[in-house]
DNA sequence: TTAATAGTGTCTGTGAGACAGTATTGG
DNA sequence: CCAATACTGTCTCACAGACACTATTAA
């Protein structure tokens, strides 16, 4: 039997329970995050994080984790499968005031997945479901000139996940990590570190913090080298030591 | 109409949410957590930190914010008004594992709530509601010697709250502070410090900090004088300067 | 050689840790 | 005076910021 063709019912109202993912990437020395546009109302047309409702069961089988759902609803919506890359995920805030969606009262658990691209490009996607269409936005764009309609609370989503990376990336090594290709250079990760902060890291003090995590075991160098267009000393790599940066 | 004689019905099966408040303070130079023991299955004559469900409403009223409900839930459990001494209160982190509830599936968003203790006295607390006694615990007794069988995911709970508090202290400057009286000392202040580090701080080099602090505009001098037991030289009180701690 | 990128060395200031010293009270 | 508590000064080291320097490649 379909349980979604059965009535629920219970003793006290509850609310809805939802996840949003804010998807974030490096692209082009900017941190960018991954929107989709609401096919349905409300909000319908403006552009919103990926996320929808968690899938709950009565019985005995109480159903799927928040972060499984999250990850769920934006495949889902977008197509993309954060857990493919081995994406860094981590819960960022829940959102639950009440009136922040109109159609009742929705609690709202956000997730933050940070993604390595391989290359440079980011991955493709495409709406799905509720989402018409799943595109990538500059984070400071959307947060700082706003020339975007967010629909529900969602920016102010967006501002705490900034805040969120802002306030770890100097105090967790190994988190730029995630947002660089892997292996990554010195560079690629200081651009990393350029991105979240919106400001230019001195490279020989760069360097200097990155020979000391080095030489704690957090990072090591490998094989490989970058071929870069203009020309110039080709940079050495490195990747992160597996179990040895904490935290992160 | 009574709302709570009614049934509610829904299209897809919603989870129950709750709040938990976890209540510190720092007496006699220890941090303590306030808990309650169940006087109702499941977890029966367990302790547990206070909480309970968040009062929804179906209608164009969305019902009590988070913070609300676990101010309120605490209130019920414990008749201690966690608001009344201007308590700070942050969101902790939200626990929604399947399977942390046998009755089914529960969300629970945690709050943390840091207590200013006027006297050094802990504010005297009563079971109620569904709590058969409200008592104040050593949180690193509870937690190090786990002699205490905690309810639910509890003692996750508290180790998470043990964990920020860490984290945050010596980079939130107005933080300790309120767990400290009000005015406070410089080693009523330190003494709080290392109640949540778990390891002495040298004075010299608090009060060197303590100083930095002043001279920012964080603290200020004011008047008043503690009297102690043992004499010595009788030290200066302190205050935060209001709206001058960022982040608090 | 030049241009371009990668990486190192040096100076300076700030703040933490360790620890010795001074100040102000009661008895 | 002494004991007890409150507060200050000094030395050292680690690390961040600023900036000058050397190294390795392609054309």
């Amino acid at each position: 039997m379909d349980p979604y063709l059965q009535r629920h019912t219970y003793r006290y109202p509850r609310p809805s329970l939802a996840v949003d993912m804010v998807v974030l990437c490096v692209h082009e020395a900017r941190l960018e995050v991954l929107l989709v546009k609401r096919g349905e109302p409300p909000f319908e047309g403006a552009w919103a994080i990926p996320g929808g409702f968690v899938h709950v069961a009565d019985g005995r089988d109480q159903g799927e984790s928040l972060e499984a759902a999250a990850v769920r609803e934006l495949q889902e919506e977008t197509h993309f499968d954060v857990r493919a890359g081995g994406a860094y995920l981590e819960q960022l805030y829940t959102f639950g005031e009440p009136g922040r969606d109109p159609r009742g009262r929705v609690i709202s658990v956000a997730y933050l997945a940070l993604l390595r691209l391989p290359t440079g490009a980011r991955p493709r996607v495409r709406g799905g479901d509720d989402a018409a269409e799943a595109m990538w936005f500059s984070l400071d764009e959307v947060l700082d000139q706003k020339r975007l309609v967010l629909a529900f609370d969602h920016a102010e989503i967006l501002a705490m996940a900034r805040e969120r990376l802002r306030g770890k990336i100097d105090w967790v090594p190994g988190l730029a990590a995630h947002l660089a290709p892997e292996p990554f250079t010195q560079n690629e990760l200081r651009v990393v570190h350029e991105a979240i902060k919106g400001a230019p890291q001195d490279r020989s003090n760069f360097a200097k913090r990155f020979r000391r995590y080095l030489d704690e075991g957090l990072f090591e160098a490998c094989e490989g080298t970058r071929v870069l267009p203009g020309a110039g000393r080709p940079p050495k790599m490195y990747r992160v030591v597996p179990d040895a940066t904490p935290g992160s």
